[in-house]
RNA sequence: GCUGUUGUAGCUCAGGGGUAGAGCACUUCCUUGGUAAGGAAGAGGUCGUGAGUUCAAUUCUCAUCAACAGCUCCA
């Protein structure tokens, strides 16, 4: 017998080559019906197979985050087992879960096109396929086995992956007439799908590579019954309610014109007063911090960046140099504001007394980015930085990074971001052809960065090779409304630029030192903070960083000589309100002051009038009943000053 | 940049081989109304752009540009 170790630390015992399917069984029949795969040992596992040793077990319904993706995974294969039998002939290449939700599987489909309706006719088929509750049976297979097997299909994707396999960890599943190269593990039979939704249709580069053939990818997501369907496409609905091109366009926060050009965000009043909040908020805490402001030209000699290192790596992927008229000079819009700054640094010697030097600038910048790249407001070719650079001396690096780090986190908090990763983004463990500097520098601002996101105790996940050329990075991820992620905050540890720029400081001992620098960015971008930001908060900002914060609603012109001595009172408290005094009814004026989300709104009339009231409503909330000004204002104030979500 | 989808009024969208329509927004007039849409009239578009097919193209075909989804990329 064998013992079972559950996750309630119950111990049950067994015969050995019991399966997890079974041990549910012995617990209840129930349980066992909803059992998509298990977790023996830590490595999760079909439900189906024997369990031989002494085991820790958890079992995986749709409950948890490995049962989804089991029946994910397991769905991928439906559908390809419906694709074979609606188009003989088609390739696989891979179709794994995602982990977003849902599956995808890529295709080669030859010559044939297919569309929307084809997706319709699939998911037919696979629900067809999908009643027959056929059993995914797993089969380990030989190498030369496999090879064959792909071989007599002429399925070239297979034979790739298969040859870059070690003989004796090949194994097949097969479900129904369909049989695949897979490591599992599955669900017990397609019978748990119970609806199916495939989403759409777009084109990925075989393993990723721009070089390979582009196959067409199939995304689909399925779920154990019906409801769970309609609730995720609702969801999905509302989520595209929040997007911020939508909001950013109905707030007239931003917009663009294909005459300025392309990704390149024209702000709107109402935006432009957002983002200065914001800009203000942000000056006033590095003010606090020790930072120094500056202010550098939107152009840089291309000499400035052949020094550093970029017009190597990027100049060719740049908009390119503009030149002047008689001397033939070159000149590039800078992408960065790190040069720059490290001239700053050279401007004036600097002794070990100086240091750390903070300088801070919302730098605007320019970066050629591919077509398809751009997106709304987070990726753009012209946006602002709020860009910082530290000077410090090697004793100091660490003390400092723990600093930004705890600026980035106020940032986060004061605006309710607490949904983030720290991103430890290091180089990559192969290819190190793209970075520049000794692995000497590299491995200090590695360790810098890994010891203070560990001291700051901060929740983070390492990610090879998405480090910057010139040195590793803590990023801070925050998600969409469609759960994509999306770098913000960033800080990084450099030992190149100062080694390139010759940056130096005079040491205790009198002798030249190397600085080290740290590049940082809490909000990333303005231009991709804010959108996720109005994604975060569906429109609805909170109070210090509305652009609208009270809008007055006269009931009729009779009350248009209060509203505006309430307006004046309200600016003198630097509250910003706007009056309605449109010939509209209240009604009216309430519910498009509702949907242009405005937090609070005054109804004002004569009877507020005579007694010196205002009538309160809060956008979402309703009427909060009459108020003194006195008392309004500093229910604003109170709420700005300490920047209270919106709710 | 690649694959696919889309492109009609400021916005959201309908239509369809015989040179266009709705709602909202806008302008004017009437209305002075108490917590999510008062009424009337008016103005507004060479149907993304260019070419081809046709007696005739906004509609069909091709190219191109842009947006969207994904891929690749992201200093």
């Amino acid at each position: 017998m064998i013992n079972i170790t559950l996750p309630d630390g119950a111990v049950r015992q067994y015969e050995p080559g019991v399966s997890a399917l079974d041990i549910a069984k012995s617990i209840s029949e129930g349980l066992a019906r909803k059992v998509l795969s298990a977790k023996v040992n830590g490595e999760v596992i079909d439900a189906t197979r024997p369990i031989t040793t002494d085991s820790t077990l958890q079992l995986l319904t749709w409950s948890d985050k490995e049962g989804k993706s089991t029946m994910w995974h397991s769905s991928a294969h439906l559908m390809a087992e419906a694709l074979e039998a609606l188009y003989p002939g088609v390739k696989l290449g891979i179709g794994p879960a995602i982990e977003g939700g849902g599956f995808y599987y890529d295709i080669d489909l030859g010559d044939r096109q297919i569309g929307e309706e084809d997706l319709r006719k699939i998911e037919v088929k696979m629900n067809e396929l999908a009643k027959q509750s056929s059993v995914y049976v797993r089969k380990e297979v030989s190498k030369a086995d496999a090879l064959q097997y792909f071989t007599e299909k002429q399925d070239q994707y297979k034979l790739e992956l298969i040859e870059g396999l070690n003989d004796g960890d090949i194994t097949f599943y097969t479900q129904g007439g369909f049989t695949d190269l897979c490591k599992g593990p599955h669900i017990p039979n397609t019978g748990f799908i119970k609806a199916i939704k495939l989403t759409n249709i777009a084109g990925a580069y075989w393993r990723g590579n721009e070089k390979n053939k582009m196959l067409t990818r199939i995304y689909g997501i399925t779920f154990p019954n019906q409801k769970e369907l309609d609730e995720h496409l609702t969801l999905l609905e509302e989520a595209k309610k929040r997007d911020h091109r939508k909001l950013g366009k109905e707030l007239e926060l931003f917009t663009f014109s294909e005459k300025v050009g392309l990704g390149l965000p024209l702000w709107l009043p109402k935006g432009a007063m957002l983002r200065e909040r914001l800009q203000q908020f942000l000056q006033k805490a590095q003010m606090d911090s020790g930072y120094l402001p500056v202010v550098t030209p939107h152009i840089g000699s291309k000499q400035l960046y052949v020094t550093s290192g970029h017009y190597e790596k990027y100049g060719k992927d740049s908009f390119q140099p503009i030149s002047t008229p008689e001397e033939g000079e070159e000149f590039l819009l800078k992408p960065m504001n790190c040069p720059h700054h490290c001239e700053i640094y050279k401007a004036s010697p600097k002794s070990y007394k100086d240091l750390p030097v903070r300088l801070a600038e919302f730098g605007t910048v320019y970066r050629y980015e591919q077509h398809g790249e751009l997106h709304g407001l987070t990726r753009v070719r012209g946006f602002t930085q709020d860009d910082a650079h530290l000077f410090c001396r090697p004793d100091q690096v660490k003390e400092e990074f723990i600093k930004v780090i705890d600026l980035v986190l106020y940032v986060f908090k004061s605006l309710n971001f607490t949904d983030y990763t720290a991103q430890i983004s290091l180089r990559d463990k192969e290819d190190r052809s793209k970075y520049i500097g000794t692995d000497e520098n590299w491995n200090l601002a590695e360790q810098a960065i890994i010891e203070s996101a560990r001291e700051k105790g901060l929740n983070t996940v390492v990610e090879y090779g998405e480090a910057a050329f010139y040195g590793p990075k803590l990023d801070f991820m925050v998600k969409d409304a469609l759960g994509r992620k999306w770098q913000l905050g960033t800080i990084q540890v450099d030992y190149n630029l100062p080694e390139r720029f010759e940056l130096e400081y005079i040491g205790a001992d009198n002798a030249k030192h190397r600085p080290v620098m740290i590049h940082r960015a809490p909000f990333g971008s303005l231009e991709r903070f804010i959108a996720v930001l109005i994604e975060h908060v569906a429109g609805k900002f909170p109070l210090w960083l509305a652009p609208t914060q009270v809008k007055i609603l006269p009931i009729s012109d009779k009350s248009q000589a209060y509203a505006e001595k309430v307006a004046e009172l309200l600016k003198n408290s630097e509250i910003r309100a706007e009056i309605d005094d449109r010939s509209e009814k209240i009604g009216k004026k309430i519910r498009e002051a509702e949907l242009a989300k405005i937090p609070y709104m005054l109804v004002l009339g004569e009877k507020e009038a005579t007694d010196n009231l205002v009538a309160v409503r809060r956008q979402a909330k309703g009427d909060l009943g009459t108020m003194e000004i006195k008392n309004f204002i500093d229910l604003i104030t109170d709420e700005v000053i300490n920047r209270k979500p919106f709710e």
